[in-house]
DNA sequence: ATAAACCTTGGAGTTAGGTCTAAGGTCAAG
DNA sequence: CTTGACCTTAGACCTAACTCCAAGGTTTAT
């Protein structure tokens, strides 16, 4: 058995993320000491790891409650049940990927339209586009590109 | 000059962000009216619409702030100050994106592994994967790719 | 004159995933 | 028998960006 000290050493977390996770009823020390202290077993140990792993594939902690209530009871769960899990997260994540990506595109089309000299920002394509909303950036300053 | 609900409708945005904005530092109305209600100008409107516009590049409201004070005193800024607030939200944005790439990747490969079947669980490679973090994900229940 | 629709304020609540503090009990070494 | 490292609890605090609420004042229309 483990006390709280020492599994957050070997799995590499704070003491007070073990306890949390407690309290949100994802993983329970199988017994106390007589002073009180959480004690953990091997297998509570195999959940921390099934519970970090999800968490290191993106899934949040609610649904790595789900994953672990079928991870318990297996024989009355399908694979489609744990499937559909990973299927909804990927979309999600997707849908996340195309926000960034839309982020991003925009950020570059300001940056590289923007000279980033020691000019006053008076002119500054950037700052033209925010107060604007226009899409037709022109280069500012007559500066040619590449001096970056 | 427009009172708070007005504002509110004519750029889609609740009157209690608006509110919030302006006891974030970010926008105060120019005027109050005798009874006290907000009276927002014309100005106020596009730096309205200037925030809203950084938001819609993926700005937080602290690095709006940073580019309302450079757009409010251009004159002493360069160009510089601008590109580098957007080059490193860029680059945030990019360390999102792989992070996202990443977990998309497991996801995938953890969705292909399982066979989505109404089998039970008991053999699922995804619950596998999560038990043992082991990366030889292999094909369960002896079911062909394709039938998804 | 009264109801509906508007506005004000301060302050609390939300989500997610922790992190930290205070006040105190326990255990092993020297 | 004391020091230091460990553990307990309840509960506060953190970020970010809102969102909601209560209690009350104002405006406008009928
Ligand atoms: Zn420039
Ligand atoms: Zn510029
Ligand atoms: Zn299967
Ligand atoms: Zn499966």
């Amino acid at each position: 058995m483990y006390r709280i000290g020492e599994l957050s050493a070997l799995c590499n977390i704070n003491k007070d993320t073990l306890r949390f996770y407690e309290k949100s009823g994802l993983l329970q020390a199988s017994a106390r000491s007589s002073a009180g202290y959480r004690l953990y077993s091997e297998q509570d140990k195999d959940i921390l790891c099934f519970i970090l792993r999800a968490k290191g594939v993106g899934f949040t902690l609610a649904e790595t409650q789900e994953l672990l209530s079928i991870e318990i009871d297996k024989e009355s769960k399908a694979c489609s049940d744990v499937k559909q899990l990973v299927d909804d997260k990927l979309t999600e994540i997707e849908a996340k990927i195309a926000e960034l990506k839309c982020f991003q595109k925009s950020l570059k089309t300001l940056s590289n339209a923007c000279c980033g000299g020691h000019e006053s920002a008076v002119h500054c394509t950037i700052l033209e586009a925010l107060e604007q909303g226009s899409n037709d950036v022109r280069y500012e300053h007559s500066v040619r590109q590449g001096d970056q």
